[in-house]
DNA sequence: TATCATTGCGTTAATATGACACAATGATAA
DNA sequence: TTATCATTGTGTCATATTAACGCAATGATA
Protein backbone atom coordinates (compact mmCIF):
# COMPACT_ATOMS: atom_id res chain seq x y z
CA UNK A 1 0.00 0.00 0.00
CA UNK A 2 1.36 3.34 -0.95
CA UNK A 3 1.55 6.40 1.14
CA UNK A 4 -1.55 8.48 -0.27
CA UNK A 5 -3.77 5.19 0.11
CA UNK A 6 -2.73 4.08 3.78
CA UNK A 7 -3.65 8.00 4.84
CA UNK A 8 -6.47 8.11 2.77
CA UNK A 9 -8.00 4.77 4.81
CA UNK A 10 -6.77 5.73 7.78
CA UNK A 11 -8.38 9.54 7.69
CA UNK A 12 -11.62 7.77 6.10
CA UNK A 13 -11.78 4.31 8.28
CA UNK A 14 -9.48 4.60 11.30
CA UNK A 15 -12.72 5.12 13.05
CA UNK A 16 -13.79 1.27 12.45
CA UNK A 17 -10.81 0.23 14.17
CA UNK A 18 -10.00 2.85 17.17
CA UNK A 19 -11.94 4.30 19.60
CA UNK A 20 -13.17 7.88 18.76
CA UNK A 21 -12.15 10.73 20.94
CA UNK A 22 -9.21 9.26 22.50
CA UNK A 23 -5.68 8.86 21.91
CA UNK A 24 -2.84 8.62 24.21
CA UNK A 25 0.65 10.34 23.98
CA UNK A 26 3.98 9.18 25.20
CA UNK A 27 6.47 11.17 26.93
CA UNK A 28 10.01 8.72 26.65
CA UNK A 29 12.78 9.79 28.82
CA UNK A 30 16.74 8.86 28.14
CA UNK A 31 19.74 10.10 29.78
CA UNK A 32 22.87 10.51 27.26
CA UNK A 33 26.50 12.32 28.31
CA UNK A 34 24.45 13.98 31.66
CA UNK A 35 21.77 15.45 29.50
CA UNK A 36 18.22 14.33 30.37
CA UNK A 37 16.38 13.49 26.52
CA UNK A 38 12.83 13.18 25.35
CA UNK A 39 12.02 11.59 22.19
CA UNK A 40 9.85 13.25 19.78
CA UNK A 41 8.64 13.20 16.19
CA UNK A 42 8.92 16.23 13.47
CA UNK A 43 5.81 15.87 11.73
CA UNK A 44 5.76 16.48 7.99
CA UNK A 45 5.56 19.48 5.90
CA UNK A 46 4.73 21.06 9.28
CA UNK A 47 8.01 20.80 10.76
CA UNK A 48 6.83 21.52 14.28
CA UNK A 49 7.46 18.31 16.71
CA UNK A 50 5.23 16.27 18.61
CA UNK A 51 4.81 13.84 21.18
CA UNK A 52 4.97 10.06 19.80
CA UNK A 53 1.12 9.41 20.38
CA UNK A 54 -1.71 6.79 18.76
CA UNK A 55 -4.78 5.46 18.95
CA UNK A 56 -6.43 2.82 21.15
CA UNK A 57 -7.85 -0.02 19.60
CA UNK A 58 -11.12 -0.87 20.21
CA UNK A 59 -10.43 -4.38 22.03
CA UNK A 60 -7.09 -3.46 23.74
CA UNK A 61 -6.03 -1.50 26.72
CA UNK A 62 -4.85 1.45 27.33
CA UNK A 63 -1.40 0.40 28.76
CA UNK A 64 -1.24 -1.85 25.84
CA UNK A 65 -2.01 0.60 23.40
CA UNK A 66 1.24 2.97 24.72
CA UNK A 67 3.43 -0.18 24.76
CA UNK A 68 2.74 -0.86 21.54
CA UNK A 69 3.25 2.62 20.16
CA UNK A 70 6.30 2.80 22.01
CA UNK A 71 7.64 -0.41 20.20
CA UNK A 72 6.70 0.96 17.16
CA UNK A 73 9.02 4.50 17.64
CA UNK A 74 11.86 2.60 19.59
CA UNK A 75 11.86 -1.25 19.27
CA UNK A 76 11.88 -1.33 23.28
CA UNK A 77 9.82 -4.27 24.29
CA UNK A 78 8.62 -4.87 28.26
CA UNK A 79 9.10 -1.42 29.51
CA UNK A 80 7.38 -0.49 32.25
CA UNK A 81 5.05 2.66 31.18
CA UNK A 82 2.36 4.62 33.34
CA UNK A 83 -0.22 6.67 32.74
CA UNK A 84 0.42 10.20 34.54
CA UNK A 85 -2.51 12.42 33.38
CA UNK A 86 -5.58 12.84 31.28
CA UNK A 87 -5.88 16.16 29.20
CA UNK A 88 -9.37 16.98 27.80
CA UNK A 89 -9.53 21.08 26.86
CA UNK A 90 -12.81 20.59 24.37
CA UNK A 91 -10.02 22.79 21.90
CA UNK A 92 -8.12 19.84 21.46
CA UNK A 93 -8.08 19.39 18.34
CA UNK A 94 -6.08 18.67 15.46
CA UNK A 95 -8.62 19.42 12.62
CA UNK A 96 -6.53 22.48 11.26
CA UNK A 97 -3.43 20.30 11.10
CA UNK A 98 -4.87 17.43 9.39
CA UNK A 99 -6.20 18.98 7.21
CA UNK A 100 -3.07 21.54 6.54
CA UNK A 101 -1.47 17.77 6.14
CA UNK A 102 -3.96 16.33 3.97
CA UNK A 103 -3.81 18.80 1.34
CA UNK A 104 -0.18 18.59 1.39
CA UNK A 105 -0.34 15.07 0.87
CA UNK A 106 -2.45 16.09 -2.01
CA UNK A 107 -6.10 14.45 -0.87
CA UNK A 108 -9.23 16.15 -0.27
CA UNK A 109 -11.44 15.60 2.67
CA UNK A 110 -14.54 17.03 4.09
CA UNK A 111 -15.41 14.70 7.30
CA UNK A 112 -12.67 12.47 8.96
CA UNK A 113 -12.64 10.98 13.01
CA UNK A 114 -9.46 12.71 12.13
CA UNK A 115 -10.93 16.27 12.79
CA UNK A 116 -13.25 15.51 15.98
CA UNK A 117 -11.73 16.56 18.87
CA UNK A 118 -9.43 14.21 21.43
CA UNK A 119 -9.35 13.05 25.13
CA UNK A 120 -5.71 12.20 25.33
CA UNK A 121 -3.88 9.96 28.23
CA UNK A 122 -0.20 10.77 28.66
CA UNK A 123 2.16 8.23 29.74
CA UNK A 124 5.65 8.42 30.34
CA UNK A 125 8.60 5.87 30.21
CA UNK A 126 12.11 5.78 31.05
CA UNK A 127 14.14 4.03 28.49
CA UNK A 128 17.87 3.08 28.02
CA UNK A 129 19.09 6.04 25.33
CA UNK A 130 21.63 3.24 23.78
CA UNK A 131 19.48 0.80 23.15
CA UNK A 132 16.52 2.90 20.80
CA UNK A 133 16.46 3.10 17.63
CA UNK A 134 14.20 6.30 17.22
CA UNK A 135 11.79 5.43 14.46
CA UNK A 136 9.50 7.89 12.81
CA UNK A 137 5.48 7.03 11.53
CA UNK A 138 4.46 8.16 8.75
CA UNK A 139 3.28 11.25 9.62
CA UNK A 140 6.88 12.00 10.32
CA UNK A 141 10.10 12.84 8.47
CA UNK A 142 12.18 11.82 11.67
CA UNK A 143 12.21 11.12 15.06
CA UNK A 144 15.08 12.11 17.78
CA UNK A 145 16.19 12.50 21.35
CA UNK A 146 15.68 16.58 21.85
CA UNK A 147 17.88 18.21 25.04
CA UNK A 148 15.35 18.59 28.15
CA UNK A 149 16.29 21.96 28.38
CA UNK A 150 16.58 23.05 24.49
CA UNK A 151 13.03 21.82 23.43
CA UNK A 152 11.89 22.80 19.79
CA UNK A 153 8.61 24.40 19.41
CA UNK A 154 5.87 21.86 19.82
CA UNK A 155 2.53 21.33 18.69
CA UNK A 156 -1.13 21.70 20.24
CA UNK A 157 -0.64 20.83 24.50
CA UNK A 158 2.72 18.88 23.96
CA UNK A 159 4.89 20.76 25.89
CA UNK A 160 2.25 21.18 28.74
CA UNK A 161 2.05 17.09 28.76
CA UNK A 162 5.64 17.14 28.65
CA UNK A 163 6.26 19.15 31.41
CA UNK A 164 3.41 17.16 33.70
CA UNK A 165 5.44 14.55 33.14
CA UNK A 166 8.65 16.24 34.25
CA UNK A 167 7.30 17.19 36.94
CA UNK A 168 5.54 13.73 38.20
CA UNK A 169 8.77 12.39 37.56
CA UNK A 170 10.33 15.00 39.76
CA UNK A 171 7.77 14.00 42.52
CA UNK A 172 8.55 10.62 41.92
CA UNK A 173 11.98 10.56 42.57
CA UNK A 174 12.29 10.85 46.31
CA UNK A 175 9.42 8.00 46.59
CA UNK A 176 10.70 5.57 43.88
CA UNK A 177 14.38 4.43 43.13
CA UNK A 178 14.95 5.59 39.32
CA UNK A 179 17.76 4.60 37.20
CA UNK A 180 17.35 0.93 36.20
CA UNK A 181 15.77 1.90 33.17
CA UNK A 182 18.15 5.00 32.31
CA UNK A 183 21.66 3.94 33.15
CA UNK A 184 23.69 0.88 31.51
CA UNK A 185 24.11 -2.58 33.47
CA UNK A 186 26.95 -1.17 34.91
CA UNK A 187 27.71 2.59 35.90
CA UNK A 188 29.52 4.78 38.82
CA UNK A 189 27.92 7.08 41.43
CA UNK A 190 29.11 9.98 40.02
CA UNK A 191 26.98 9.22 36.74
CA UNK A 192 24.17 7.91 38.80
CA UNK A 193 24.10 11.00 40.88
CA UNK A 194 24.03 13.29 37.31
CA UNK A 195 21.21 11.81 36.76
CA UNK A 196 19.26 12.47 39.69
CA UNK A 197 20.70 16.02 39.70
CA UNK A 198 19.44 16.70 35.89
CA UNK A 199 15.67 15.82 36.52
CA UNK A 200 15.93 17.27 39.95
CA UNK A 201 17.18 20.49 38.62
CA UNK A 202 19.85 21.19 41.75
CA UNK A 203 23.30 19.92 43.21
CA UNK A 204 23.53 17.32 45.68
CA UNK A 205 26.05 16.74 48.34
CA UNK A 206 28.11 14.10 47.21
CA UNK A 207 28.64 12.32 50.15
CA UNK A 208 25.38 12.71 51.24
CA UNK A 209 23.81 11.17 48.42
CA UNK A 210 26.24 8.08 48.60
CA UNK A 211 25.28 7.17 52.08
CA UNK A 212 21.14 7.93 51.01
CA UNK A 213 21.35 5.55 48.47
CA UNK A 214 23.74 2.94 49.91
CA UNK A 215 21.12 2.77 52.86
CA UNK A 216 17.97 1.57 49.56
CA UNK A 217 20.18 -1.39 49.46
CA UNK A 218 19.04 -0.88 45.53
CA UNK A 219 22.83 -1.17 44.70
CA UNK A 220 25.56 -3.83 44.59
CA UNK A 221 28.74 -2.38 44.30
CA UNK A 222 30.95 -4.52 41.72
CA UNK A 223 34.50 -5.71 42.20
CA UNK A 224 35.32 -3.19 38.95
CA UNK A 225 36.62 0.26 38.93
CA UNK A 226 36.41 2.51 36.28
CA UNK A 227 39.47 2.77 33.81
CA UNK A 228 40.98 5.72 31.34
CA UNK A 229 39.64 8.33 33.71
CA UNK A 230 41.54 11.25 34.64
CA UNK A 231 42.11 11.70 38.40
CA UNK A 232 40.62 9.64 40.83
CA UNK A 233 38.74 6.56 39.11
CA UNK A 234 35.19 5.89 40.58
CA UNK A 235 33.76 1.89 41.32
CA UNK A 236 31.17 0.07 39.02
CA UNK A 237 27.55 -0.56 40.60
CA UNK A 238 24.49 -1.98 39.75
CA UNK A 239 21.21 -2.34 40.60
CA UNK A 240 19.87 -5.19 43.04
CA UNK A 241 17.35 -5.95 40.86
CA UNK A 242 14.99 -7.79 43.55
CA UNK A 243 15.75 -4.64 46.32
CA UNK A 244 15.31 -2.06 43.60
CA UNK A 245 11.60 -3.65 42.78
CA UNK A 246 10.91 -4.31 46.55
CA UNK A 247 11.84 -0.27 46.62
CA UNK A 248 9.25 0.91 43.80
CA UNK A 249 6.62 -0.39 45.38
CA UNK A 250 6.98 0.49 49.18
CA UNK A 251 8.84 3.52 49.03
CA UNK A 252 12.65 4.68 49.56
CA UNK A 253 11.90 5.93 53.15
CA UNK A 254 14.07 9.15 52.69
CA UNK A 255 14.19 12.21 51.21
CA UNK A 256 17.18 13.48 48.91
CA UNK B 1 -40.78 14.60 29.69
CA UNK B 2 -41.72 11.23 31.23
CA UNK B 3 -39.12 8.91 32.63
CA UNK B 4 -39.46 5.97 29.64
CA UNK B 5 -39.03 8.24 27.17
CA UNK B 6 -35.99 10.36 28.77
CA UNK B 7 -34.62 6.84 29.05
CA UNK B 8 -34.98 6.22 24.96
CA UNK B 9 -33.66 9.68 24.37
CA UNK B 10 -30.30 8.98 26.51
CA UNK B 11 -29.90 5.82 24.66
CA UNK B 12 -31.02 6.38 21.21
CA UNK B 13 -29.31 9.83 20.79
CA UNK B 14 -27.38 10.56 23.73
CA UNK B 15 -24.12 10.53 21.53
CA UNK B 16 -24.90 13.12 19.94
CA UNK B 17 -24.22 15.60 22.49
CA UNK B 18 -21.54 13.06 24.80
CA UNK B 19 -18.10 12.14 23.90
CA UNK B 20 -18.54 8.29 23.16
CA UNK B 21 -16.31 5.61 24.91
CA UNK B 22 -15.82 8.06 27.73
CA UNK B 23 -17.15 8.56 30.44
CA UNK B 24 -16.12 10.36 34.15
CA UNK B 25 -16.82 7.86 37.78
CA UNK B 26 -16.50 10.12 41.13
CA UNK B 27 -15.23 9.37 44.33
CA UNK B 28 -16.86 11.31 47.03
CA UNK B 29 -15.74 11.12 50.35
CA UNK B 30 -17.12 12.15 53.74
CA UNK B 31 -16.44 12.45 57.39
CA UNK B 32 -18.79 11.46 59.53
CA UNK B 33 -18.84 10.56 63.42
CA UNK B 34 -15.48 9.09 63.25
CA UNK B 35 -16.28 6.88 59.75
CA UNK B 36 -14.85 7.40 56.33
CA UNK B 37 -18.13 7.17 54.00
CA UNK B 38 -18.45 7.60 50.36
CA UNK B 39 -21.44 8.94 48.59
CA UNK B 40 -22.93 5.66 46.40
CA UNK B 41 -25.67 5.22 43.82
CA UNK B 42 -28.12 1.98 44.25
CA UNK B 43 -29.10 1.37 40.72
CA UNK B 44 -33.07 0.77 40.05
CA UNK B 45 -34.07 -3.00 39.43
CA UNK B 46 -31.26 -4.69 39.73
CA UNK B 47 -30.34 -2.53 43.14
CA UNK B 48 -26.18 -2.92 42.92
CA UNK B 49 -24.42 -0.01 43.97
CA UNK B 50 -22.30 2.16 42.02
CA UNK B 51 -19.50 5.25 41.96
CA UNK B 52 -21.96 8.24 40.62
CA UNK B 53 -20.94 8.96 37.02
CA UNK B 54 -21.93 10.35 33.69
CA UNK B 55 -20.46 11.70 30.16
CA UNK B 56 -18.54 13.82 28.65
CA UNK B 57 -20.50 16.67 27.06
CA UNK B 58 -19.03 17.16 23.58
CA UNK B 59 -17.74 20.73 24.26
CA UNK B 60 -16.97 20.53 27.60
CA UNK B 61 -14.04 20.20 29.85
CA UNK B 62 -13.58 16.71 31.63
CA UNK B 63 -12.93 18.19 34.97
CA UNK B 64 -16.28 20.44 34.50
CA UNK B 65 -18.19 17.16 33.41
CA UNK B 66 -16.37 15.94 37.32
CA UNK B 67 -17.97 18.84 38.70
CA UNK B 68 -21.62 18.97 37.19
CA UNK B 69 -22.06 15.70 38.13
CA UNK B 70 -21.35 16.08 41.75
CA UNK B 71 -23.62 19.09 41.71
CA UNK B 72 -25.86 16.78 40.91
CA UNK B 73 -25.40 14.29 43.21
CA UNK B 74 -24.96 16.60 46.07
CA UNK B 75 -25.56 20.11 45.95
CA UNK B 76 -22.33 21.55 45.90
CA UNK B 77 -20.57 23.73 44.08
CA UNK B 78 -17.08 24.85 43.54
CA UNK B 79 -15.51 21.48 45.26
CA UNK B 80 -11.45 21.14 44.77
CA UNK B 81 -12.01 17.55 42.34
CA UNK B 82 -8.96 15.84 40.94
CA UNK B 83 -8.29 13.05 38.41
CA UNK B 84 -6.34 9.86 39.75
CA UNK B 85 -6.61 7.55 37.15
CA UNK B 86 -8.02 6.11 33.75
CA UNK B 87 -9.49 2.53 33.98
CA UNK B 88 -9.72 0.88 30.44
CA UNK B 89 -9.92 -2.81 30.57
CA UNK B 90 -11.49 -3.68 27.38
CA UNK B 91 -14.14 -5.45 28.79
CA UNK B 92 -15.53 -1.91 30.54
CA UNK B 93 -18.79 -2.81 29.21
CA UNK B 94 -22.23 -2.22 30.56
CA UNK B 95 -24.13 -3.47 27.59
CA UNK B 96 -25.72 -6.35 29.65
CA UNK B 97 -26.57 -4.30 32.63
CA UNK B 98 -28.20 -1.67 30.32
CA UNK B 99 -30.28 -3.86 28.76
CA UNK B 100 -31.64 -5.93 31.70
CA UNK B 101 -32.71 -2.27 32.91
CA UNK B 102 -34.25 -1.39 29.58
CA UNK B 103 -35.82 -4.18 29.95
CA UNK B 104 -36.78 -3.86 33.72
CA UNK B 105 -38.17 -0.45 32.32
CA UNK B 106 -40.18 -2.03 29.27
CA UNK B 107 -37.77 -0.60 26.17
CA UNK B 108 -36.80 -3.09 23.35
CA UNK B 109 -33.46 -1.42 22.03
CA UNK B 110 -31.09 -3.46 19.57
CA UNK B 111 -28.33 -0.72 19.05
CA UNK B 112 -26.87 1.73 21.66
CA UNK B 113 -23.92 4.11 22.22
CA UNK B 114 -24.42 3.10 25.91
CA UNK B 115 -23.98 -1.18 24.64
CA UNK B 116 -20.04 -0.37 23.99
CA UNK B 117 -17.06 -0.21 25.36
CA UNK B 118 -16.41 2.78 28.22
CA UNK B 119 -13.24 4.05 29.19
CA UNK B 120 -13.43 5.69 32.51
CA UNK B 121 -11.87 8.62 34.01
CA UNK B 122 -11.60 8.72 38.18
CA UNK B 123 -11.99 11.47 40.03
CA UNK B 124 -12.10 12.09 43.93
CA UNK B 125 -13.44 14.84 45.85
CA UNK B 126 -13.61 15.47 49.74
CA UNK B 127 -16.85 17.13 50.87
CA UNK B 128 -18.19 18.16 54.02
CA UNK B 129 -20.50 15.65 55.20
CA UNK B 130 -23.06 18.27 56.68
CA UNK B 131 -23.60 20.15 53.36
CA UNK B 132 -24.15 16.96 50.99
CA UNK B 133 -28.17 16.34 50.11
CA UNK B 134 -27.32 13.01 48.24
CA UNK B 135 -29.78 12.88 45.15
CA UNK B 136 -30.46 9.47 42.85
CA UNK B 137 -30.13 9.98 39.42
CA UNK B 138 -32.70 8.91 36.83
CA UNK B 139 -30.98 5.19 37.57
CA UNK B 140 -30.61 4.86 40.66
CA UNK B 141 -32.87 4.79 43.35
CA UNK B 142 -31.22 6.25 45.75
CA UNK B 143 -27.94 7.57 46.71
CA UNK B 144 -26.44 7.49 50.10
CA UNK B 145 -23.41 7.53 52.33
CA UNK B 146 -21.70 4.36 52.55
CA UNK B 147 -18.88 3.38 55.42
CA UNK B 148 -15.50 2.51 54.01
CA UNK B 149 -15.32 -0.13 55.89
CA UNK B 150 -18.71 -1.68 55.56
CA UNK B 151 -19.24 -1.65 51.15
CA UNK B 152 -21.98 -2.95 49.32
CA UNK B 153 -21.56 -5.61 46.69
CA UNK B 154 -20.72 -2.71 43.58
CA UNK B 155 -21.09 -2.54 39.72
CA UNK B 156 -18.18 -3.39 37.59
CA UNK B 157 -14.94 -2.38 38.40
CA UNK B 158 -16.01 0.13 40.71
CA UNK B 159 -14.88 -1.42 43.88
CA UNK B 160 -11.48 -0.94 42.09
CA UNK B 161 -11.59 2.65 41.04
CA UNK B 162 -12.84 3.53 44.83
CA UNK B 163 -9.68 1.64 46.30
CA UNK B 164 -7.54 3.56 44.17
CA UNK B 165 -9.20 6.81 44.83
CA UNK B 166 -8.37 5.17 48.65
CA UNK B 167 -4.52 4.25 48.37
CA UNK B 168 -3.86 7.57 46.55
CA UNK B 169 -5.98 9.56 49.44
CA UNK B 170 -3.81 7.55 51.65
CA UNK B 171 -0.44 8.62 50.02
CA UNK B 172 -1.16 11.88 49.46
CA UNK B 173 -1.71 12.49 53.41
CA UNK B 174 2.09 12.26 53.93
CA UNK B 175 2.79 15.79 51.65
CA UNK B 176 -0.57 17.41 51.74
CA UNK B 177 -2.95 19.19 54.33
CA UNK B 178 -6.06 17.46 54.52
CA UNK B 179 -9.43 18.22 56.56
CA UNK B 180 -10.33 21.83 55.24
CA UNK B 181 -12.92 19.91 53.39
CA UNK B 182 -14.17 17.07 55.47
CA UNK B 183 -14.15 18.84 58.69
CA UNK B 184 -16.38 21.89 59.55
CA UNK B 185 -15.27 25.12 60.23
CA UNK B 186 -13.98 24.78 63.38
CA UNK B 187 -12.85 21.14 65.01
CA UNK B 188 -11.06 20.07 67.76
CA UNK B 189 -7.44 18.53 67.60
CA UNK B 190 -8.96 14.74 68.28
CA UNK B 191 -11.65 15.58 65.45
CA UNK B 192 -8.81 16.03 63.14
CA UNK B 193 -6.52 13.24 64.58
CA UNK B 194 -9.56 10.86 63.88
CA UNK B 195 -9.88 11.79 60.59
CA UNK B 196 -6.13 11.11 59.70
CA UNK B 197 -6.60 7.73 61.73
CA UNK B 198 -9.67 6.99 59.55
CA UNK B 199 -8.12 7.18 56.34
CA UNK B 200 -4.41 5.76 57.67
CA UNK B 201 -6.73 2.86 59.21
CA UNK B 202 -3.91 2.83 62.13
CA UNK B 203 -3.40 4.79 65.32
CA UNK B 204 -1.25 7.58 65.90
CA UNK B 205 0.85 9.12 69.02
CA UNK B 206 -1.61 12.39 70.18
CA UNK B 207 1.45 14.18 71.13
CA UNK B 208 3.15 13.84 68.44
CA UNK B 209 0.50 14.58 65.55
CA UNK B 210 -0.07 17.32 67.43
CA UNK B 211 3.35 18.49 67.43
CA UNK B 212 3.52 17.68 63.87
CA UNK B 213 0.36 19.49 62.65
CA UNK B 214 1.44 22.65 64.49
CA UNK B 215 4.82 23.02 62.82
CA UNK B 216 3.16 23.06 59.77
CA UNK B 217 1.03 26.47 60.22
CA UNK B 218 -1.91 25.25 58.91
CA UNK B 219 -3.82 25.57 62.12
CA UNK B 220 -5.58 28.60 63.66
CA UNK B 221 -5.88 28.13 67.56
CA UNK B 222 -9.11 29.37 68.33
CA UNK B 223 -9.75 31.23 72.03
CA UNK B 224 -12.53 28.89 72.55
CA UNK B 225 -13.05 25.31 73.86
CA UNK B 226 -15.48 22.85 72.99
CA UNK B 227 -18.58 22.53 75.49
CA UNK B 228 -20.60 19.75 77.28
CA UNK B 229 -18.03 17.09 76.91
CA UNK B 230 -17.03 14.63 79.45
CA UNK B 231 -13.42 15.12 80.79
CA UNK B 232 -11.02 17.42 79.84
CA UNK B 233 -12.35 20.13 77.24
CA UNK B 234 -10.21 20.12 73.98
CA UNK B 235 -9.93 23.78 72.32
CA UNK B 236 -11.21 24.39 68.62
CA UNK B 237 -8.78 25.09 65.74
CA UNK B 238 -9.77 25.99 62.26
CA UNK B 239 -7.49 26.04 59.04
CA UNK B 240 -5.24 28.78 58.29
CA UNK B 241 -6.42 29.28 54.50
CA UNK B 242 -3.82 31.10 53.35
CA UNK B 243 -0.72 28.19 55.01
CA UNK B 244 -3.45 25.58 54.24
CA UNK B 245 -3.08 26.48 50.50
CA UNK B 246 0.66 27.05 50.76
CA UNK B 247 1.10 23.27 52.18
CA UNK B 248 -1.36 22.34 49.70
CA UNK B 249 1.44 22.68 46.45
CA UNK B 250 4.69 22.65 48.82
CA UNK B 251 3.96 19.92 50.60
CA UNK B 252 4.25 19.31 54.33
CA UNK B 253 7.72 18.59 55.04
CA UNK B 254 7.23 15.91 57.35
CA UNK B 255 5.83 11.98 57.51
CA UNK B 256 3.41 10.96 59.95
C1' DT C 1 58.03 13.92 40.24
C1' DA C 2 54.62 17.50 41.53
C1' DT C 3 49.96 18.97 40.60
C1' DC C 4 45.13 18.63 41.01
C1' DA C 5 40.39 17.41 40.22
C1' DT C 6 37.91 13.70 41.77
C1' DT C 7 36.60 9.69 44.66
C1' DG C 8 35.93 6.97 49.04
C1' DC C 9 35.25 7.13 53.69
C1' DG C 10 34.46 9.52 57.87
C1' DT C 11 32.98 13.28 61.61
C1' DT C 12 30.02 16.50 63.84
C1' DA C 13 26.34 19.59 65.04
C1' DA C 14 21.65 20.51 64.34
C1' DT C 15 17.22 18.73 63.72
C1' DA C 16 13.44 15.43 63.63
C1' DT C 17 11.22 11.49 65.47
C1' DG C 18 9.13 8.06 68.56
C1' DA C 19 7.97 6.87 73.12
C1' DC C 20 6.51 8.21 77.28
C1' DA C 21 5.46 11.27 81.95
C1' DC C 22 2.49 14.27 84.41
C1' DA C 23 -0.60 17.82 85.69
C1' DA C 24 -5.12 20.00 84.46
C1' DT C 25 -9.94 19.57 83.42
C1' DG C 26 -14.74 18.80 84.31
C1' DA C 27 -18.69 15.66 83.77
C1' DT C 28 -20.15 11.64 86.26
C1' DA C 29 -20.71 8.61 90.10
C1' DA C 30 -20.55 7.86 95.02
C1' DT D 1 -20.14 17.64 98.29
C1' DT D 2 -16.32 15.02 96.92
C1' DA D 3 -13.75 11.33 94.61
C1' DT D 4 -13.18 9.18 90.21
C1' DC D 5 -11.51 8.86 85.68
C1' DA D 6 -11.08 9.30 80.79
C1' DT D 7 -9.25 12.75 78.17
C1' DT D 8 -6.48 16.93 76.93
C1' DG D 9 -2.32 20.22 77.02
C1' DT D 10 2.39 20.51 77.64
C1' DG D 11 6.94 18.83 78.26
C1' DT D 12 11.07 15.50 78.39
C1' DC D 13 14.50 12.41 76.57
C1' DA D 14 16.93 8.95 74.03
C1' DT D 15 17.57 7.81 69.37
C1' DA D 16 17.62 8.39 64.38
C1' DT D 17 18.17 11.27 60.49
C1' DT D 18 20.06 15.08 58.06
C1' DA D 19 23.09 18.68 56.33
C1' DA D 20 27.57 20.37 56.14
C1' DC D 21 32.12 19.61 55.91
C1' DG D 22 37.30 17.27 56.50
C1' DC D 23 40.85 14.52 54.67
C1' DA D 24 43.49 10.93 52.61
C1' DA D 25 43.81 8.13 48.30
C1' DT D 26 43.99 7.94 43.35
C1' DG D 27 46.04 8.37 38.88
C1' DA D 28 46.20 11.00 34.53
C1' DT D 29 48.53 15.17 33.19
C1' DA D 30 51.90 18.72 33.33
Amino acid sequence: MNFESEITKHFNDGHEIYLRHLSVDCVIFGFHQNILKVLLLQAKYAGIWSLPGGFILKDEHMDEAAKRILKNRTGLDNIFMQQFHVFSQPSRSTKEINQQFLRNVGIEMKESWMFERFVTVGYSALVDFSEVKPMADIYSNASEWQDINALPEMMLDHREILDTALQQLQTNLNYHPIGYNLLPEKFTMPELQKLYETILNRKLDRRNFQRKIIATKVLKKLNEIKKGVAHKAPNYYKFDLKNYKKALKGGMGFEL
